[in-house]
DNA sequence: TAAAATCATATTGTGCACAATATAAATATA
DNA sequence: TATATTTATATTGTGCACAATATGATTTTA
């Protein structure tokens, strides 16, 4: 029995490895139409709800550090999505807020999560199910 | 409810990117002792049950193409676990095999399944509800 | 208050992941 | 049997992801 818990652990964590890899190629065709990549997307939906956030902040959310996020930022200040610039009353804090092209783009984004759900092809109790597990497996982890 | 399957969706797809993040720094830090990274450590185990595997052969397995495994089997082969030799009877195949080095490796990565499965703290009906959620994904999306 | 410690961000280097394209060999077909 | 098509791999370029380190600002503390 112990055997098969063992057994199983190469396979399952491939097949999530796998399947993130997947929905990111969702993601990727999805997201082509706005013109940004998953960890855009991710950065769009925090700042559309909360402006003038720190990258520090915008990390803490995201699970990412400034050598993943200080180039995607740049990256897309350059595609004129957000702009950067640091605090005054800390001069080490760089905050990020949106532009109004990254403002605009909340519209035409809110096709996006509809449409995965679709092409993922779960049904409502696999999606809560994988859901919860999901939340314990990251709960614990982080 | 449909609201709710929506507004479960991002949540869900950004857990999942999460996990797999995070067992992917498990995974690194189990396989640093062996000094290769996850998706080398499945290309050894596809080559530890099948030898002179061709790189299309691997790429089905793994779900890669080319443009990861030419430069990634390049690495593996400098760092001495591997061989790449074109095909005598078709010259477009590369077949990779194991040297005595790569084959030795199996030994000390024995370990790592269980290690991983004790870090990943969940019980055993999880990871096979889990595993089973994943089957049906990567079957559909693949 | 000067030195040390901490903090926020940036930089550098390595390794995937994949789209797009190129190349050369093998096979099919007119 | 030339030509076209297909096949297997390689190359190029972009974008994360993260470890390690650097930099400069702020705060703590001796």
């Amino acid at each position: 029995m112990k055997n098969d818990i063992l057994s199983l652990e190469n396979q399952l964590c491939f097949k999530l490895y796998t399947a993130e890899k997947e929905i990111m190629k969702i993601y990727r065709t999805l997201l082509a139409d706005i013109g940004v990549t998953y960890p855009q997307y991710l950065t769009l939906l925090v700042l559309w709800k909360e402006q003038n956030i720190s990258v520090k902040k915008l990390g803490e959310k995201l699970f990412l550090d400034s050598g993943t996020l200080t180039p995607m930022l740049k990256r897309m200040e350059v595609n004129g999505l957000i702009t950067r610039k640091r605090s005054v009353e800390d001069e080490r804090v760089v905050l990020i807020a949106l532009t109004e092209k990254g403002e605009s783009l909340q519209q035409e984004a809110n096709c996006i999560p509809k449409q995965l759900v679709e092409k993922l092809m779960l049904n409502e109790q696999d999606l809560i199910q994988l859901n919860n597990i999901l939340s314990t497996l990251v709960g614990k982890l982080h």
